[in-house]
DNA sequence: GTGGTCTAGACCACT
DNA sequence: GTGGTCTAGACCACG
């Protein structure tokens, strides 16, 4: 697990889409025990509250769990994380497109674009 | 002309971009007289200081040049505004696709995505 | 930590000048905390936002760099301040060398009047 | 004669500027007739007003010197030029020495360094 | 009328 | 307490 951070945004706010990217791309599986929030912030090399503030945003975006004395816990719904990330592509392909059609660029140059960097894998 | 603002990042960074688009798309042409400040901070409803800090960014970026008492122009040089939209697509799609491959989309699922998406226009 | 201004430039940009020297000549040091925004604002007489806006433009030339919440510090490449020091001294003798020739005076007539001077020293 | 500005200050002051060195440095003789307001605008491209203001001051400097109905001459007091010259000059190197001294240059350091550059002429 | 600068004062998020 | 942003309002030099 590895963390960096820009600098001219929030540091939790960077740890949320980080964390998030671990979770909906399945480094961390659906059930599976977090590290304490202590060890995550010695990790991230970040104050503890502001790993605890992140943990809590996932937890309101509902994809972790906190067990009481337990834990804290990747949902074990797997068909809730495939649907996040889903939906964080649709958003993420939403916005691109976007964004190219405001530079000029037709679909068709996007993919043209794409099939050439392809061929460059 | 048209600004709208999200309300999570600063307002003068918002209006670099708009501005930049409006540059790089050729809604301004090279060599444009750009109404002044003040004007323009009315169409955007913001404070002159907060226009003035945005187009003193796009002076820095070399894509406006300000004549003194005469008002601010959008560089004559057509070759570096074409440039700077090389640039700044080159760097979009570059990091959509890292994004994409970090939630584990493949080119191909990208292309078929927008293959999709492209039926529908 | 002293500062003076003339009333023929912005106090900004004479900000600038002097918090580079206090740098370059290395009586901040590399990697060390700058006092906070207000507090260099109280020591120079000046409005917080003044003091701001030259504290920017010593970041965009790299030789302070901010951490968020936690305060601005000299870059701690010290290599950069040096480099940045020959730069400076380098401007600063051919700007001179140009002008002298523009007012008729040769390598030797400086030379001279500067070895004058320096016997008084 | 060539006039050339740059955006940050005042075009007349470097109007100022620039026609004084054309005086003192010789380029216009004692005495000589300057050419008329009109022509050295044209020549300069710059507003006539704005030469105007630029010869006023050389005229307040007691550089330039204007018969009513005749024109503008430089004035015929050759040893006032030089003395000119030699105060600006001093000034010049005066406040050369100051900012090499901020720098940590010695006056040895700048004499090396001249020495240096005198063997490249 | 143009851009540039400065102040005063406020609010905000972050740690 | 830190830096960052924004507004309101004023003044200035310039052409």
């Amino acid at each position: 697990m590895n963390f960096t951070f820009a600098n001219d945004r929030p540091i939790y706010l960077q740890l949320v889409e980080q964390l998030e990217l671990y979770i909906i791309s399945g480094q961390f599986s659906p059930g599976d025990r977090l590290p304490s929030v202590r060890d995550l912030a010695a990790q991230a090399q970040v104050n503890p509250n502001t790993m605890q503030k992140a943990l809590q945003e996932l937890e309101d975006k509902r994809l972790i769990i906190t067990e009481r004395t337990n834990g804290k816990f990747v949902t074990d719904d797997a068909k809730f994380i495939t649907k996040q990330r889903t939906k964080l592509a649709t958003t993420k392909i939403q916005k691109f497109l976007t964004e190219m059609q405001e530079l000029g660029l037709s679909h068709a140059d996007i993919i043209s674009h794409l099939e050439t960097l392809k061929r460059k894998d």
